[in-house]
DNA sequence: ATTGACATACCAACTGGTCGGTATTATAAA
DNA sequence: TTTATAATACCGACCAGTTGGTATGTCAAT
């Protein structure tokens, strides 16, 4: 129950952390401090766990960022926010049609992920439930990466309505939102389940929802 | 950020607890407990603050309980799990007409949700994201509340489908998890936000898949 | 000589948990 | 009815361990 260990392993669904090669001392905390947090949490993250498995002191902790909480933000500015544009944002935004590639996107998913992918839950989404309540310097860093999350695929919606991908019927930003967020409890009813198949229902519920707002290419 | 004090709001949207008159003891540090948690977390949830707010002494709290897991545990076993179902589940069992109803739940919840009732998230969702990953105790039994909710959902609408008042080409269980999924996700969003319409945008989006599978009632 | 990048020893505050003791109540024998 | 016994409910000082955080010192590069 107490997070002695850090999970080395990373989820596949997100594009891979520049883990190996020549981190910095800053770099190397933040990179361990973003999986401790991922694991346990940020306030149940240790700082003790953090400098352990890092090498690093607690001296050189404190000299690159000023306190517990300021490392928490700089893991969502500089971690988070970073992974979240590369795995969610960037490929929406290159897509032609984003509808399409997002139901192959769930049903690829769909067949590969495993346990383990999802035993751990979501990085931004367990953060963004742990601290918006309780520290306004959280709410706002992970608020603004949920924006920047709507507005993609809000964008993405409307190119595509415009390409006649998708109905005109429907408003692109309440889209966005209700996509990301049944996302999010998909993957937490998979995580809270651990049962693949509580995600496989999602994913079908989503492509469902999808295929309802895809503009009929027989039109 | 530190939890000094314990939130007195209670959500409207579950059923109230049989709060004010006659607790015993155990049913005191219960309820303080329930509180804490929900507003920092079961590992945040600090011993001396629970023991601060009901009066309590610690040893009467190590006499009603081994330890502070099992307290945890107990708070799911008869708080949440009762307040899950009194505020969740059997509604649904009562409705004839259970997507009609729940539409309209979600309309008028709509209308009246306020920043405060979201602020702090929902009690079951928050602890099955923190815990769930960590504790196998804590997962099975918020797994068990999650399933009879399912169940619930599920049971509704297969009934509702044999009265001709969903689509029978929707499999009853995939519905379940899909909207319990959505549901939190949405609460989620808003919550995070603290933007009532981001909230609206998700339950108009679940109106939407919800009147996808209504049968038509001209048919 | 000064600055940045650390290292080490240390601190008060707090954590969950224990333990000896006590008041109250229930049970049962005399 | 009285009295001895036992169980329950509770108290609060205390414990070891951990927490986030600090003060001081080292050492290489400028």
């Amino acid at each position: 129950m107490s997070g002695e260990t850090i999970c080395d392993d990373d989820v596949y669904w997100w594009r891979p952390l520049n883990d190996g090669v020549a981190l910095d001392t800053r770099a190397k905390i933040l990179l361990a401090a973003y999986k401790e947090i991922h694991v346990n949490g940020f306030q149940a993250a240790s700082l003790n766990n953090i400098l352990a498995h890092t090498g690093v002191s607690k001296g050189a902790l404190y000299h690159h960022f000023p306190n517990k909480t300021e490392l928490g933000y700089a893991v969502i500015d500089e971690v988070i926010a970073d992974r979240v544009h590369r795995s969610f944002i960037a490929p929406l935004l290159e897509s032609d049609d984003p509808v399409s590639s997002l139901i192959g996107l769930i049903r690829e998913a769909g067949c590969s992920f495993t346990l383990k992918d999802i035993q751990l839950g979501c990085p931004l989404g367990n953060l963004a439930q742990e601290m918006a309540p309780i520290d306004e310097g959280f709410r706002l860093r992970l608020n603004r990466i949920y924006g920047l999350w709507y507005d993609a695929i809000e964008q993405a919606v409307v190119k595509a309505q415009k390409n006649g991908l998708i109905i005109q019927t429907v408003q692109a930003d309440q889209v966005a939102v209700m996509m990301v967020a049944t996302l999010e409890g998909c993957l937490t009813a998979g995580m809270i389940s651990q049962d693949l198949n509580k995600l496989l229902y999602c994913g079908e519920g989503l492509i469902q929802y999808l295929k309802l707002i895809q503009q009929s290419q027989s039109e």
